[in-house]
DNA sequence: GCTGCCAAGTGATCAGAGTCACATCAGACA
DNA sequence: TGTCTGATGTGACTCTGATCACTTGGCAGC
């Protein structure tokens, strides 16, 4: 499918590029799109493209030797993965699939790497994009260490409500919300364990399903609260 | 105390420096010397300075809302910390803590962030250090994922042992290796969990302790097949 | 509408790590 | 040399979350 530069100018890290630099990038890349499950990168594999998401989820996961699932993070529309390599040359670290279908604008990491050098505003900015990533994995760390199962859960659905959705404070919609089997590699419980909790939450009425594709946060302040262990549930 | 460029030096990021910056950063320059437990940087401040460790050994840790300790990684002689807001200007994420006595060189952020902008093959060397660390922390993270318990401490053994001895595999020294207190945090376990691990692995000659300052490994093969889950305790 | 498939829901059971409560040990220090 | 402190070592007990083995439910495709 066609790649044109408006599409590109979606995402954060590519609207500060001059034009032209866009024109080419957009001739040199495609989209994509991966149904649920798919892998869109490969661990200890030397991609050749960066992923752009432009819609969908995907997830970076790693496994252990004895083949269990590991979550790493959550990639959300806009931002991108597999950009580790620009730095340092160095095979991709996890896989990338696909949680809800995704439509994703694969860039050739060789193009980005010499706008990179060419362009300071660039480096800032993956720069920048590295630090945040190290923060987030420090604070998904930082969940593992939390004894009480239930609150981890929660800090977790906190996170992914939008920001937007934070500051109305009332009530919040997630689309397309992953699986508990999802949730639960990415806080180190078992599936069932997620799906005791969500039950819990369900029965305080504090989230509901709206069909499969849509959880519902209706209580956005208890369940803040429940995350930071302000309350049990 | 003094910094002469020959200290600077030491330390690989800023080994390629020319001489002249090399000068004026060291004179910008404070050395210090911490105790056991001190604090070398502080959680949720924005601080002014980059450690780079010429000594010893630091963690970095967080904690969780409950006060619990979460080791996220350690520091080892040549490398630095608290680089993270040079890039975001954020605050410092997480409490680095002085495991064994340490000698840092404070580097003032502000002047690192100058020579940074003036000096393409820095900020190269510090895109290449984040995406190292990111890749640390994923497989650090993955180790969590390991429900055998034993194999995980054998990894993060594994990954205190320095390369050079990695190579010649026979046998390995870990000079003030953290207390088993510090190496529960950064698995998620108790620290009792822990002291059965090595006397499991005492027991069968494994490792053995030379005084309170160095572990002996003294299988290391044996060692590296456990990590690797080829073998059990 | 039927079938299949995958996600979610649920109870019973069990193992394994956490917790507690000590004892012991080694080095630091006066 | 005695004392203190922090690190280890160890047993007993608890209890939570994993596992297993299902059932149920919802959606997609035929």
């Amino acid at each position: 499918m066609v790649v044109t530069p408006e599409l590109l100018n979606f995402f954060p890290l590519l609207k500060t590029l001059p034009s032209s630099s866009l024109m080419q990038l957009a001739q040199q890349s495609t989209l994509l799109k991966f149904a649920r499950r798919a892998v869109v990168l490969n661990a200890g594999v030397k991609e050749d493209h960066v992923c752009f998401l432009f819609e969908g989820r995907l997830q970076g996961v790693d496994f252990t030797v004895d083949g269990r699932e590991v979550g790493l993070y959550f990639v959300e529309p806009g931002d991108f993965c597999g950009e580790l390599s620009l730095f340092d040359y160095g095979p991709q670290p996890e896989y990338i699939i696909v949680l809800a279908t995704a439509v994703v604008v694969c860039v050739p990491l060789e193009s980005l790497r010499d706008l990179m050098l060419a362009n300071p505003l660039m480096v800032k900015q993956l720069g920048e994009r590295l630090a945040k990533r190290l923060r987030q994995m420090t604070y998904q760390r930082s969940l593992l260490g939390m004894p009480n199962i239930s609150q981890r859960v929660c800090c977790q659905l906190w996170l992914l409500v939008s920001e937007s959705e934070k500051v109305a404070m009332n009530s919040a919609i997630i689309k397309s919300p992953p699986t508990h089997m999802e949730i639960a590699i990415m806080l180190n419980l078992s599936r069932e364990t997620v799906t005791r909790v969500f039950q819990a939450l369900q029965s305080y009425d504090i989230v509901r399903r709206d069909g499969a594709t849509q959880l519902h946060i209706t209580q956005l302040q208890t369940l803040k609260e429940l995350a930071e262990g302000k309350k049990e549930l």
